[in-house]
DNA sequence: TCAAAAGTGTTAACTGTACACCCATGA
DNA sequence: TCATGGGTGTACAGTTAACACTTTTGA
């Protein structure tokens, strides 16, 4: 990826990192390429977040929406730049990383990279709308204990910022499928802010927001009874509500 | 200042760029620099942000300390980074600015800024605690109305961020001296929230604010009932609130 | 005595929170 | 008929919002 560019057509010291979230199962999952690299005779596999440098000719936004599209082959994904990171030493956490870029051609080892969290909606009404790239594949957010480089600490950033973010914009219909029930609305809400929600008062909540419409559908073949769907209805949003939530 | 670095030990792409904000006679100032320029025959003037490259040594919260100290002599000045800007045209939207860069031996044309936005207190108990580099002036925010490059956009953006930032953070008293009476207060809310706020409701808040505390101090000297002095006790409020408002 | 700002309470509307039971479905 | 989740209302507490007069000081 880093190498696959003509070094003249990038900026050397800047990199976009994307946190890319997906919700499945009631669980919150982040994108992560798998790293392979041999280090003094043996192999070393760990995970990173997907990123490039940017180009010299493109702004940041433009850059993270491309480092996405190579990824997803997504267009149009919601993104957001929420922090830029630049201490000295932050790709040299091991001494096998610096051999790692030089095989990657990475042409400088300072790079302030500009971190964007993004959310996807992973199951498509359940057909498999997007393709990833051969190395990326979805982990639980919980069970990400070890990441390259400052790559955790952009995670952890990256939650931070979407708890934050969720109170206060309409970012949890960008994890849902176009059509999603209450239960799978809150499961989002008390999987991003870490607490469980009472299920009357949360549906009280829902019901004062005229942007979120029950639609005329009902789930089928669930041995229960079927909940109602519902969608979000953007315009409406945006008329009524200019910034709260 | 930016000529008076060795380029080797510059991290040629990337700026710091510092929206300095102040609270004085009841009106909202950010610090903004004179760049005098002198292009096709004729003498440019305009305002710019103070800002510089970020050193290859240093991360970024220290080259935007560094910019502070080198224009106001200050350390430990409340900091926040809130964006990085990276259109490619940024630097060039006058003919002007291209041959300005090349004049302060400025390497590249391509440079991906860190804004920060900082807040100072002014009023230093009416001393003078703090000497301004010399072509660094305050200017009322209401009354900036164009800057050098995508400057005024920078400023836009951090105030902003700073209204958000008040609702939820207690970054008032970084604006306020030691010891402030709570029409100040207010009136640093409304100049910075833009509206008016009910003094009865708003006194009322304060008193719900354990943190800030009342000290045996009236004003002296004035033509009306003196006020009291308020003080913000940050260990308490450090124990009470550990991120609401 | 005037001008200027300090200081002070009550009511009504709204918002958040705690809490328990019946319903529809497939297995 | 059982297990699973769907769906519903009320009462209390806390917060927000609207609103007007008296006090203290220096000029």
């Amino acid at each position: 990826m880093l190498g696959s560019n003509v070094p003249g057509n990038l900026n050397p010291h800047v990199s976009v990192d994307c946190v890319v979230f997906g919700f499945e199962f009631g669980k919150l999952d982040i994108l992560l390429i798998e790293r392979n690299m041999r280090f003094e005779g043996t192999e070393f596999k760990d995970l990173k977040l997907p990123g490039d440098l940017v180009r010299k000719d493109e702004d940041l936004d433009t850059a993270a929406s491309r480092v996405l599209r190579e990824l997803t082959g997504l267009d149009n994904i919601y993104l957001k730049q929420y922090s830029a990171i630049g201490s000295p030493g932050r790709l040299l956490k091991e001494p096998r990383d610096m051999v790692w870029l030089k095989s990657i051609g990475h042409p400088e080892e300072i790079v302030v990279t500009i971190a964007y969290y993004s959310l996807i909606n992973i199951d498509q009404d359940n057909s498999a709308s997007f393709t990833l790239q051969s190395n990326a594949r979805w982990y639980p957010v919980s069970e990400v204990k070890e990441l390259a480089f400052d790559h955790l600490a952009i995670v952890q950033q990256a939650l931070h910022v979407l708890r934050t973010d969720l109170r206060v914009q309409p970012i949890a219909f960008e994890l849902l499928p176009p059509k999603f029930t209450l239960r799978q609305l809150q499961q989002l809400y008390e999987v991003i802010l870490g607490s469980s929600l009472d299920k009357r008062n949360f549906r009280k909540k829902v019901s004062n927001m005229p942007y979120v419409v029950p639609i005329n559908e009902k789930q089928v073949d669930v041995s229960h009874k079927p909940a109602r769907y519902y969608s979000f209805n953007r315009k409406k949003y945006q008329k009524t509500n200019k910034d709260s939530f």
